[in-house]
DNA sequence: AATGAATGAGCATTCATTCAT
DNA sequence: TATGAATGAATGCTCATTCAT
């Protein structure tokens, strides 16, 4: 049944799936040079494709760096949608946040790349995704910590808001050091490390 | 008096001026439209000169950016080795590098925006900046977080690396959205908010 | 019939055609302004193409010049052996050469400016081009004379190098005045006045 | 008398000197890199003197190799007059141009480089110098050559001017063949090799 | 006369995008 | 759908020339 429905939606499997090829290519080809640096030619090449086709499925150029966001925060909130229904104590909801962060990004080192450095490279860019995906991420967060301020396991003096970035800051920095260092290291077991240090501090209690 | 003191004091004023005022106007405009879509012409006109002399004094646009931050980076360093030599407590170290972190960005939006966005925008610039002088910065916080330990004021069960990355991430983060924000609020008094996080954690004793 | 063959021999005839296209406008524009008041857009328009199409046929303006002698060079190197193919009097080799050499550049007063004048404005050029084509030229010239003293024709107490360089200097000033004159006369025709005096010398005997 | 003349014509030494000193200069870069790789900054700083200063002396880059042309022609008209005024033997006299102007060149190499490669570099230089002293040059030898023939030591069945094209034309090659060797060999003795093959021809008689 | 900082016109080359096939 | 040849706007950088000192 979901095969019959999914072969009326895409009578040709290959459109699909060309889009898609495309937006791999330049996940990889973004990775390498840098968003500016690519060639729309390069993408095409990668894709195994002639240079009008791209054309066929973006707009611009600009369209597929949009693009891969999108479709990588649509992945990202509806797994994490899914993974934490089930999940009502706050600090196992951050866990598994910290968890699922760590995991989509260190599986994936082009996309790692694309989203820590090229997607910051504009500051138009960062406008257009942080009004978009990347509020509702951080609200999750948020949400999650007052929860747990209201439940009474987390410190109610200190503003939600603010926790939430310096848990998204800490999470992000990890993966920033990890792209730029020669990934000898799992990026996802640092999640714990973390967790350990967000939740209980540095200071000996 | 004055006059002649000042001309001899600045026999040239226009010189090493000049320099900082196309640094100054860079910083602006790269700010404004971001690295790429900003024009060497758009740099002169901001600084009142002819796009020819901007190379009189930078080699190329390329190295107008470089040198914001290796000035910036030079300045910081300086200023903050001086804070902080009278200054042997780690935790007491750890709060004035937040607060030097925050007051400096807090107070020049152009140059945050440059940090926080720009630099970032190319793999390129960031291996070559995190190899120069942003690893030393991260190592000045781990040293203070391993003093810390050292004096049994910080926990001993974590990696005094990562809470480095940490407390760098969560004032990373601080910037970022501060400068994506409106601006309507201060930067620098986030500094304690950080501090007290990242010291006792999130959790109810 | 022929229609269709002609799609087939020629699927593309703009292809190889352009290249051609480009290569007359070239020498038009060169043989008029010089290499370098020439601009690449000049030979765009004089070739009827949009400036960036020149780049998918050319790496370089500065390839376009050295095209231009490759393939003038080429042509006359091998139009020049069928020619002699069959003739082994050594004066009448001479004779021939020499009715090339001004047939071809008295045919084409474009061409024979760029050989003329604009391929010797470098040393750079000069060096290279001797070093191809031009040393193979003088070594035909050279060989004839030679084969002329071994028959016992010419004089043996000469030179042949020195020979062939006088030989190929007198033509090559019949063409550079030819080209700074108004062309009001032919310039082939003068191949015999030149391979008179060469080979009976100026003395009345 | 004659100093003192000179002395009020150049009142400060170093007027006429540094005009000759720029042009020394400009010769010497022009040769090594071409006319059009060479930045009158080059010159300056070859002259010893700042880049303004050129523009005292003359107007212009294109200025510069004109007169470097024009001083080097009059230079050698006026030496070649004094050197001519007392041979009336046509033979002689050609014999004497031969030898002129391969010492001049020969014993020169950068003026040489300039002049026979540089000053064809464009058909506008050409076009100017031939009207200017060229033409002269070439009027003398074809004169020389008319002598003879009234005097009937030449052929009359060769036109003068012809004849003085090939002469010139020989004399050319051998200068521009020693620039382009290694000049490992001395350029002015090849002006017998010329003179005997001009007047006797390569035939064996 | 001399300086050299400043000027700004000029140009080769690139590359995202289009469109005829 | 797919192609890829063609387009042409866009721009970093150079360098001859000027001019205030």
């Amino acid at each position: 049944m979901r095969k019959a429905a999914k072969a009326v939606t895409e009578p040709r499997s290959g459109a699909g799936d060309k889009r898609s090829t495309i937006l791999r290519a330049a996940i990889k080809v973004f990775a390498g040079k840098g968003y500016f640096s690519s060639k729309v030619s390069d993408i095409a090449r990668e894709a195994g494709i002639a240079d009008g086709t791209v054309y066929l499925y973006f707009k611009s150029k600009d369209e597929i760096l949009r693009s891969i966001f999108d479709r990588a925060m649509e992945d990202f909130i509806s797994e994490g949608k899914r993974e934490l229904k089930d999940i009502s104590s706050p600090p196992d909801r951050l866990r598994r946040i910290a968890g699922l962060h760590l995991e989509k990004l260190g599986s994936d080192r082009d996309l790692a790349v694309v989203f820590q450095v090229e997607l910051r490279g504009s500051t138009k860019f960062m406008r257009e995704f942080s009004a978009a995906g990347f509020a509702d991420y951080l609200d999750i967060i948020r949400a999650a910590i007052e929860d747990g301020q209201k439940a009474g396991i987390f410190r109610d003096d200190i503003k939600p808001i603010t926790a939430a970035k310096i848990f998204y800051g800490a999470l992000d920095e990890m993966v920033t050091n990890w792209i730029l260092s020669d990934q000898s290291y799992q990026l996802s077991p640092m999640a714990d490390d973390v967790m350990n240090i967000f939740l209980g501090g540095v200071f000996r209690q």
